[in-house]
DNA sequence: AATAACTTTGAAAACGATTTCACTAATGGT
DNA sequence: ACCATTAGTGAAATCGTTTTCAAAGTTATT
């Protein structure tokens, strides 16, 4: 392997001499540097990233932590920040925390140990009281899920405005026993898609039972299993929100088998706007994230504050939401 | 930040002792070791990667090279690596090369520059004759795709005997106007899904004529378009053989929209076996791949070579693939 | 002509770990 | 009682860079 001082021995000038070519400093002759590169190319000398970050203390690679990378949702969100990570000359590394508190703890240790310069958080299991201890590491941003009382850079959607479009959407079109999902903690921002939905609901004085609140819906076998809960009440929904694209498809897929007019006797409103919710059929009608956009702006300031251009500082960006209609209400 | 000298310092022994412990070596007598955690504890101190690594020049970061996250198949394939290396202490850098050669140059460049240790391709633009050169830099190994005269560990799937398979299958169903689909470079493995069809074909004396061959056939939208041209022809096939379940998706989705009769006038096979291939209607017979079997049988190789238990050797590991018969044929 | 202000350079000190080497102390076998 | 081995330890070298510092050379300013 060829260092730096291979360099400076071909040219015989100094280490110091070298590195300043290799980083643009002013203060090099013209001929030096000149001779240098040279020297550079003909050794196929490539400097070791490692011993730079040692000794400048940056470190750019950014872990992005997430429930699944199988989730496109996530997939998306990831893809987009990679692609933009790379044109800065960042890396990208994914850690899967499977929604686990101690998962997430071993990602964000990474961070002690300088393996990651900073974290995105996408998803979130622990408290902030937790998490905080970790910012001495690094920055640490949110992007689309947080605790509550976190005090850090924040990039969400409007999550109570989708509960409320959403569930308004329905009523609309005449359904009154309205059902919702969710998947994983109660306690994050994506809970407000649930003080919106009853917001909707009371402004029309509908009410939302008990039993129409249904826990765990991640997945398509999730929604196939809610369907046939929905199905087994005595006061069947109407309507039902639910908390993601697939958990949507797999009621969908169960309500045709059975029967189920859609959206007839049970309309279905997605979460996402995955590509797929216009290929199936029904296509799904759901609440359009904009998820490229939530990654791009959640990488642009991970980067600029790597970069030391800013500092992070407590603030939340809220990209907004919008409806998209179809077949499946 | 608390760095080994601070341990050494509170404890009164030296850097050498303290590393002992930490990396568990004999030779330490209990006490030391004792009084050594404890101030580790008490100092909150870890370990400085970077610098383990410049001593040790052992790196634990993989690059996975993949066209795109977004892809199902890719991200199922990253996610299953990343959860083995994550178990191992290793982490996994996304690389998404769009399927452009210089892109994917620059991050086999990361390698140059030791901010990965190895690299998995799952994905190849270049030549093998490019892509060799890189080796000197780090262990490469070919997971899924890989080009001609390629000498390296390969984890692969029998793609001849998926084209072979679902061919044959198409035939069997009493269709005979077959047509194919191909994504990405003509020259790798993948291509070989082309000569199986081929062999099924020839074996039951039937044709395939040029123009009921499609490339750039990706996603669901190239299916669209497949769709549209395949019905454009005088002589239409009544059966396609694609390259994914999402080209399928969309040609069953144009399908639906133009009341084409699928299976009837034409049945559509996919690859891949993707959760959705099963939830839509009709749902997508399709040649299984074990994604997740390939993605450990990768990562697992990756990371034995860069634990030094092995030596990477020209090898190539097929795992088989099987058919899987919905409604769309 | 003297002084100030830039240019240009290399030696050496970081960065934070691991590892080699030399040394001493303790143990075991005869 | 001797030698050979094994345990236990720390000083210093090392990994490959960047950066500080001092020094020397050059140009501009008075």
């Amino acid at each position: 392997m060829t260092t730096i001082e291979d360099v400076a021995k071909l040219t015989g000038y100094s280490r110091a001499t070298v590195s300043r070519v290799i980083n643009n400093y002013p203060y090099v002759s013209e001929e030096k540097r000149r001779k240098v590169l040279q020297a550079m190319e003909q050794l196929g000398y490539v400097p070791n990233s490692i011993a730079r970050q040692l000794r400048t203390r940056i470190n750019e690679t950014i872990g992005v932590l997430i429930p699944r990378l199988s989730n496109p949702f996530f997939s998306k969100l990831v893809d987009s920040m990679e692609s933009i990570a790379a044109e800065n000359g960042f890396q990208v590394i994914v850690c899967q925390t499977r929604s686990e508190k101690s998962r997430e703890l071993l990602y964000l240790n990474w961070l002690k140990t300088r393996q990651m310069g900073g974290v995105i958080m996408a998803s979130s299991e622990n408290d902030w009281d937790v998490i905080k201890e970790y910012r001495a590491f690094g920055p640490i941003i949110f992007c689309n899920e947080y605790p509550p009382h976190t005090e850090a850079p924040i990039i969400c959607l409007d999550q109570h405005k989708g509960g409320y479009i959403g569930t308004k959407h329905l009523i609309e079109r005449g359904h009154t026993k309205i059902a919702h999902c969710y998947a994983g903690s109660q306690f994050t921002n994506i809970r407000e898609r649930f003080t919106g939905q009853k917001q909707a609901l009371e402004e029309c004085g509908l009410e939302l039972r008990e039993e129409w609140i249904f826990k765990d819906a991640y997945d398509t076998q999730d929604g196939r299993r809610i369907y046939y809960e929905m199905m087994a009440l005595e006061n069947r929904p109407d309507g039902v929100f639910t908390s993601s694209d697939e958990v949507a498809l797999g009621i969908l897929a169960e309500a045709r088998k059975n029967h189920t007019k859609v959206p007839e006797e049970l309309a279905v409103l997605g979460f996402d706007d995955q590509p797929i919710a216009e290929l199936v059929y029904p296509s799904i009608s759901t609440v359009h994230q904009p998820v490229e956009k939530m990654g791009k702006a959640a990488i642009e300031l991970m980067i600029s504050l790597l970069k030391g251009e800013r500092e992070p500082r407590q603030q939340v960006i809220e990209l907004p939401l919008h409806l998209v209609i179809r077949e499946s209400t």
